[in-house]
DNA sequence: CATCGGCGATGACATTTGTCATCGCCGCCC
DNA sequence: GGGCGGCGATGACAAATGTCATCGCCGATG
């Protein structure tokens, strides 16, 4: 089954995929949550999945997915390669991570390899992966910072989430010193691309 | 012929299209002066253009395909439908404005009346780019705030742009009293959100 | 020819942001 | 039991940011 957001890209995978003789794309969905049902009553070999969907993350949805329907694998595919998105992925049980912006054909040979009882990742992903470290962002810091990348005043995310204003700015700067950066808006910029947001 | 740096999606896209008995790919571009270098060689038809590509965007890269080889009609697919976009997509002379997130099907159907001497533009889009009206900021105002998009400070921007700090924050501060922003922050997200970077 | 808008700059000012020290309360782990 | 780290808060301070008034130089436009 095939979970992404953009439908013509959606439609246009599902028909790479048709092309082959030995795949068949039983499911679609749009969404997050609609993923998890679809997965769910058409239980599929294989989930393949984008990240960014409304509604609940491709990654979540992975878990969430592997708990429910343990016989189907589950693939990640998006367009963002960040160290944080592949270890999270790892971790919700992903099988395979690809990126789109690899050739098209990777595609159908990275399923039957999943098939095959094998994992896919892209080499160089892992070892940016590996040497990136774990997100050094604190839960509360992580929060703060992304209630921060809209362009929110520190007052607006006081209110937000409920703490003081010198708190909020106590985690903001911690957050901007994980991250080697100069303010804010760089902390979120340099979080983002690593993924730990 | 198709323009698109996803190779995932370029290649998925270009199996939907070889479904339709009417229509060929006769060559593929995965950067703005790749799909201009092909355009000429192949003269096809019709350039599919997405937006978001490395080197030259997809609406400069049209214009410029308009230009060199008149009888192409160019259309845009991409996948932020943004007022601004539309507008600069058909001042440099798209025939069609298409977004992602429609379904597949729509996008050989648009094909077709594009090859039909139509033009298509979703109609919400067309009245959104019309009300938001054209953009406000002045082209300095533009580069400035563009240059503050990565979390640059005043004196970074005014060095890169050989202007005084000064200078850096008049002009920043216009653009987010243009905008209706609290910070320089916001008026970069409204800003992009309109399609006025 | 006067006016308007864009460009570039300066100086003054208020506000916001970032940093630091310090405190108390937890829960965890050696 | 002590130490460590996360959480939440306060106060003080320095630095960055945003605003405003004002200036001069253009080129276009009425």
């Amino acid at each position: 089954m095939l979970a992404e957001d953009q439908g013509m890209v959606r439609g246009a995978l599902a028909s790479l995929l048709g092309l082959e003789p030995d795949i068949e794309v039983v499911g679609e969905a749009a969404t997050g949550p609609e993923a998890l049902a679809v997965a769910e009553r058409v239980r599929p070999d294989i989930a393949l999945l984008d990240i960014e969907m409304p509604g609940m993350d491709g990654i979540t949805a992975a878990g969430e997915i592997r708990r429910r329907v343990p016989e189907c694998q589950v693939m990640i595919l998006t367009t963002f390669g960040r160290p944080g998105y592949l270890r999270r992925a790892m971790e919700a049980g992903a099988a395979a991570f690809l990126v789109k912006d690899s050739p098209a054909r990777e595609l159908a040979a990275a399923i039957r390899r999943v098939l095959g009882g094998e994992r896919v990742i892209d080499p160089g992903l892992a070892a940016a992966a590996l040497s990136a470290g774990p997100n050094p962002l604190s839960p509360r810091e992580r929060e703060v910072l992304g209630a921060a990348v809209d362009g929110s005043t520190i007052s607006d995310i006081a209110d937000r989430l409920h703490l003081s204003e010198g708190t909020v700015r106590n985690y903001l700067s911690s957050a901007i010193q994980k991250t080697a950066a100069r303010n804010r808006i760089e902390a979120v910029q340099k979080a983002q691309l690593q993924g730990w947001l």
